[in-house]
DNA sequence: GCCTGCGAGTAACGCGCGTTACTAGTGCGT
DNA sequence: ACGCACTAGTAACGCGCGTTACTCGCAGGC
């Protein structure tokens, strides 16, 4: 078949490395011309014959263009970069994805650099700073930073020399732009449905108080339970280890603490991991979920959330969103536009399931 | 603070970019000598005063070395690239860390181009081969596949101009080197495990029986019950779906089918999402794990596995290290060497938690 | 006094490409 | 016959850097 000679000969070309300028001789044209068809000028003057003799050529060599050089000729590389734990800490893994397509669609290449434990102010910082260094090195148009849990960071000073753009955390003490999860609305939607499903006695598991998660979703939840004219007990808001055992203990404590007629009749659990050990804590208890105890969670970590038997209802984190917002944002930085906000948030869907 | 004085000048020179030449200036040299230094080439004769002079020439502009041009002038990028279908389906995640720290510790970048669905024969084929075309477009040095789940796949084309190395998976119709998990040796020592604590009667809830992972896991299961004089009844092998409810179903047949002096005292579980289903199976009898149930699951599904009441004993899947050594591999093929073998088996560590 | 060798450095080429001049040829109006 | 506009294409520079070949001054040996 020809199109497998036309192959083999092609790559054997390629490791030699073929240039425009062996396509220009193969071709009978000058560089510039080759040049000009490949990058689809406007106002080049190319006959629509020679210009199908180039793309010949082209396709004969297995000619491919080097990025790289083009990069240096053109002053623009056509990369972003993102530094973030996420490699190693996947939980957030969908950021990158959402980057990773939004990044292509717009023919950019994102180069994706490790940060370990980028929460670290300490030794650490050091790593963080070199994987900033590299992509720089790359001369990347503009950065992002992803986070795995929405937080405050701090960014390399580095980092001011270009674009930036900050992905499930902010700036601690900047002002670069920055995209989080909308954490009061999703508190509020998940407490909304449970107040939807006639449950007003409503138990919270909550995370360490101080984090945006835990202080967003906890708001969110008074705020709807205000306008259903009710109010959070206080007594009903237990603390937990952000973990299956930390939820199985809180919900422990939570149920066994009232008679069967003060019981709550719904726990919002505020992460799925939570809501796993409480699921085992209900069930222990000879209790059904919804019929017992209704329970929803947040985040959506797919992997529990959809396997947990019944599923769980819960709020989702939207990171493919964040990511691609984060790369649209970036693409307008890059491009000169002003930004619409300095935080922009984006909003955590109900994903009904079967546990409420 | 000077220190502060000195970054602001820098940054400010870097946008409109500080060249090797602006160094030389400073430094009152020639550009030459300013490479030579910075490439800390032996056999160049710079006296120990200009090079430090030159060396605080480069951190006064805050020079930073363009990576492209000088991928250019070398001739070699030192650039690896991965494709993988990870980013999407982020189970295998633990690939992408471990060749990323091995990269990393070679003073190598890990390009990482996402393909959708490569299991996909037929339109998707196009995606792959597009982001490998991107990334042999960066010049490359190497190139590196690595898949979600252990299975056969093929390979673009054009993945033959470079050195190529398959990270859990392995090349269907070629000689591409590859590194997968040792699937039989896993299966093996779940089911020593099972031995070892007295269960001679063991349940095995199945994958798909035509993937590697299945017909490698059972092989060392058999094996292992053959050292200890005993045969896999096949009774005992019920097939399921890779979910937690396959798993569920699976167990519920396997149970409800015995008295309950038949009935098999472990279950070894293919992966750890079956087993998350088993365990609701099992709990949902009134039967306790480990002490009327043991269980055993495979994959190490971090998620799933850490966080099931019990704690699930698993046998991992190695990522990590499998991202490394091919690294490793890429490292070697590139420098020239010879490969150790066509197909190198990464062992899969048993953990040990609370559930035989 | 001249050649040799060495330390310390530099000029200049080329990597592959984008881009800005510029040229050569052709048709057309006067 | 001449100029003008337009088409089709090219020569040449520079992007930032690695690298080779070369220069220059000076100490040592005969």
């Amino acid at each position: 078949m020809a199109k497998t000679t036309t192959s083999n000969h092609a790559a054997a070309a390629r490791q030699r490395g073929v240039t425009m300028n062996d396509v220009a001789k193969h071709a009978g044209v000058s560089r510039t011309a080759v040049s000009f068809v490949l990058s689809n000028r406007e106002n080049a003057s190319i006959s629509e014959e020679t210009r199908s003799r180039i793309i010949e050529a082209v396709q004969a060599l297995g000619y491919r263009p080097n990025a790289g050089a083009r990069a240096l000729a053109s002053q623009r590389s056509d990369w972003y970069g993102i530094v973030t734990e996420i490699v190693t800490a996947p939980f957030a893994v969908d950021i990158i994805k959402g980057a990773q397509d939004q990044a292509w669609l717009d023919r950019k290449f994102l180069l994706i650099a490790p940060s370990d434990q980028a929460d670290a102010v300490g030794p650490n910082q050091g790593l963080e700073d070199a994987a900033t260094e590299k992509l720089l090195e790359q001369r990347v148009e503009g950065l992002l930073y992803a986070a795995t849990f929405h937080r405050g960071v701090h960014v390399p000073e580095s980092a001011n020399e270009v674009p930036t753009v900050l992905i499930n955390c902010f700036d601690a003490d900047g002002k670069l732009p920055s995209i989080v999860p909308d954490e009061r609305a999703g508190g509020r939607v998940a407490v909304e449905r449970l107040l939807q499903a006639g449950h007003t006695r409503i138990g919270v598991i909550n995370l360490d108080p101080v984090i945006p998660a835990a202080v967003g979703r906890l708001a969110g939840a008074r705020e709807a339970l205000a306008e259903a004219g009710l109010e959070l007990d206080p007594e009903l808001v237990v603390p937990g280890y952000a973990t299956a055992d930390g939820g199985y203990e809180a919900a422990c404590r939570i149920l066994d603490r009232y008679p069967q007629e003060d019981r709550p009749s719904a726990l919002f659990c505020l992460n799925d991991r939570m809501a796993m050990g409480a699921y085992d804590a209900i069930k222990e208890r000879g209790l059904t979920i919804p019929g017992d105890i209704a329970v929803i969670g947040f985040d959506n970590q797919e992997l529990i959330a959809a396997y947990l038997r019944p599923k769980l209802t819960t709020v989702a984190l939207p990171f493919e969103k964040m990511g691609a917002l984060g790369v649209q944002t970036l693409a307008a930085l890059t491009a000169g536009q002003p930004i619409i906000a300095d935080q922009q948030l984006v909003g955590c869907p109900l994903l009904e399931r079967s546990s409420v």
